[in-house]
RNA sequence: GGUCCCGUAGCUCAAUGGUAGAGCAGUUGACUCUUAAUCAAUUGGUUGAAGGUUCGAGUCCUUCCGGGAUCACCA
């Protein structure tokens, strides 16, 4: 391809730039360079210091520029903030500044050195002695302008197409401050799960990513193959099987934060790869579980917002309260006008959804019925946190039966924002039970064929050896991402979402 | 996968079926306290792609590509 086909024209016109400082004997990407100063450092130091002269050497990418004749403004952006150049010919030499004027651009990375003062203006800023270029940028950065109102740094007409967004992301961060935030808050979500649940003696763990048997979760998996073993592998699609066979083996609470593989439709709350938190803690039941969800909850929020209070799309929740507990029975009930325990089998339940002019599945078992009136019905008026209770057996293979009623199972999931966000159940420990559950399961499956799970044979044998009982917890750190950071869509809170890729990739 | 909406300059956006435009960025010039600097001039387009209707298409139609919303799917 020809330099011609292969630059725009503002490329090439930074390329001649580029061309032009190598020839001057200025290297455009130094390997290395001086830093006294963070810009945000550089500023508290002269706040600090009085009117004291200090010097700084600052490095940044340049944001804006004013340009005059013998004198020049420009800001410099690095991670900790930004600081204003001032570069005057009388200080900088009348050549210096031209070659400036020439050769810099903005979102080039430059080191500069000079004494901090404040400009008439009243800003603090840095009186530029020395400046040197240690990367140039040979694409423009797609925003423009940056206003400070009220102390904000507020940019125009920036980068804002959703799709060059999520493919550019470098672009994305390098301009767009607000996202750089969202993905900050993100790792303090993660530090801050990390942090709860190392000190209440929870052991993080890794297992495999690749399975020769997927389960745990009921998607479609991603297939993949090992050439020397000859043999198919899936990407998981969830860690429960292998976490629970380690309580099996004696360590008593583990947990793993890693990544989920789901070959299904993608849409505001799912990406194919998604990131989990699951942990299981012997001797817990699921009650036990709903108190540690809120109390680790309420450290997250106390971690990364400082307090119990999130705004999300317009609605204030709080996490300082206590979730109200509803069942599945009630919640039904109360929202959907059906009182289950009237239709005991899944004919006369069809029935009278229909005749409440419900959408009504077909194939669907009573609880997967359910399932479906919860979502349409109970789910998307769940804005507080809330916990719903005592799912239906046949939906929950995983989980213990209820004692004295074999039609649900000790599960709960948590709702926060209108949308599901963490799954847990008392976990079934009965192999026996596991096995006929398993049976049951691939029976059902094997009608409508296309998930059909192959049985794991190993986590039954684990399961003959002993498993303590356990409360098990899963939830999906993008939705709690959404919710701490009020993005409407998971794309927002995923740095590389995955898109269709496009001819020129 | 179904339905609806969108795709115009590097970015943000205009344009009754009738000459493709503006602001910012860029380029040239002026300017020693600017901060969306200002002032003057100016470059930049296969309107996502390919067909079709029409005297004439950014605009209407078809197909395709990509994106968004929504539904379906996600025990």
């Amino acid at each position: 391809m020809s330099e011609e086909q292969q630059f725009t024209e503002l490329e090439r016109l930074r390329l001649a730039k580029l061309e032009a400082l190598r020839q001057q004997g200025n290297d455009p990407f130094p390997p290395r360079v001086e830093r006294s100063h963070t810009t945000a450092a550089a500023i508290a130091a002269f706040e600090a210091g009085g009117e004291q002269p200090l010097l700084a050497t600052i490095v940044g990418r340049i944001r804006s520029m004013r340009l005059m004749g013998k004198l020049a403004f420009a800001h410099v952006e690095d991670g900790h903030g930004r600081l204003q150049l001032f570069l005057r010919a009388d200080d900088l030499g009348a050549e210096n500044l031209q070659h400036f004027k020439d050769y810099y651009d903005l979102g080039d990375f430059v080191e500069a050195q000079g004494e901090m003062f404040r400009t008439k203006a009243g800003e603090v800023s840095l009186n530029v002695k020395a400046l040197r270029m240690i990367a140039k940028a040979l694409t423009p950065l797609p925003a423009a302008k940056d206003e400070i109102v009220d102390g904000e740094v507020v940019r125009h007409a920036t980068l804002a197409d959703p799709e060059t967004r999520y493919r550019q992301r470098y672009a994305d961060l390098a301009v767009n401050p607000q996202v750089r935030e969202v993905f900050k808050m993100r790792a303090g979500i993660l530090r801050s799960l990390r942090e709860f649940l190392d000190q209440h003696d929870f052991l993080e763990v890794e297992t495999p990513v690749l399975q020769p048997v997927y389960g745990g979760a009921a998607a479609r998996p991603f297939v993949t193959h090992h050439n020397q073993l000859k043999q198919d592998l899936y990407l998981r699609i969830s860690f429960e099987l292998y976490l629970k066979r380690l309580l099996v083996g004696g360590l008593e609470r583990v947990y793993e934060i890693g990544r989920d593989f789901r070959n299904e439709g993608v849409d505001r709350t799912h990406n194919p790869e998604f990131t989990m938190l699951e942990f299981y803690m012997a001797y817990a039941d699921y009650r036990r579980v709903m108190e540690f969800t809120e109390e680790m909850l309420r450290y997250v929020g106390r971690q990364v917002l400082g307090g119990s209070k999130l705004s999300y799309q317009g609605h204030e929740i709080d996490l300082g309260n206590a979730w109200p507990r509803i069942t599945i029975a009630d919640a039904v009930h109360e929202f959907a006008g059906i009182d289950i325990s009237k239709y005991p089998d899944v004919n006369s339940l069809a029935a009278v959804m229909k005749d409440k002019g419900y959408k009504v599945r077909v194939g669907g078992s009573r609880g997967k019925l359910i399932e479906d009136l919860v979502g349409d019905h109970v789910e998307p008026r769940l804005i507080q946190p809330t916990f719903l209770y005592d799912y239906p057996r046949e939906v929950s293979p995983l989980a213990k039966s209820q004692p004295g009623d074999p039609s649900t199972v000790e599960r709960f999931e948590g709702y926060m924002g209108g949308f599901e966000i963490c799954n847990a159940f008392s976990e079934l420990n009965d192999p026996l039970d596991q096995q006929a559950r398993f049976e049951e399961m691939g029976r059902s499956l094997k009608a409508g064929d296309e998930d059909l799970h192959p049985m794991d044979e190993d986590y039954l044998r684990a399961m003959r050896y002993g498993m303590p009982p356990n409360g098990g917890f899963g939830m999906g750190i993008d939705r709690i991402t959404m919710l701490f950071t009020d993005q409407p869509n998971i794309r927002e809170v995923i740095l590389f979402p995955h898109l269709r890729r496009r001819e020129d990739e």
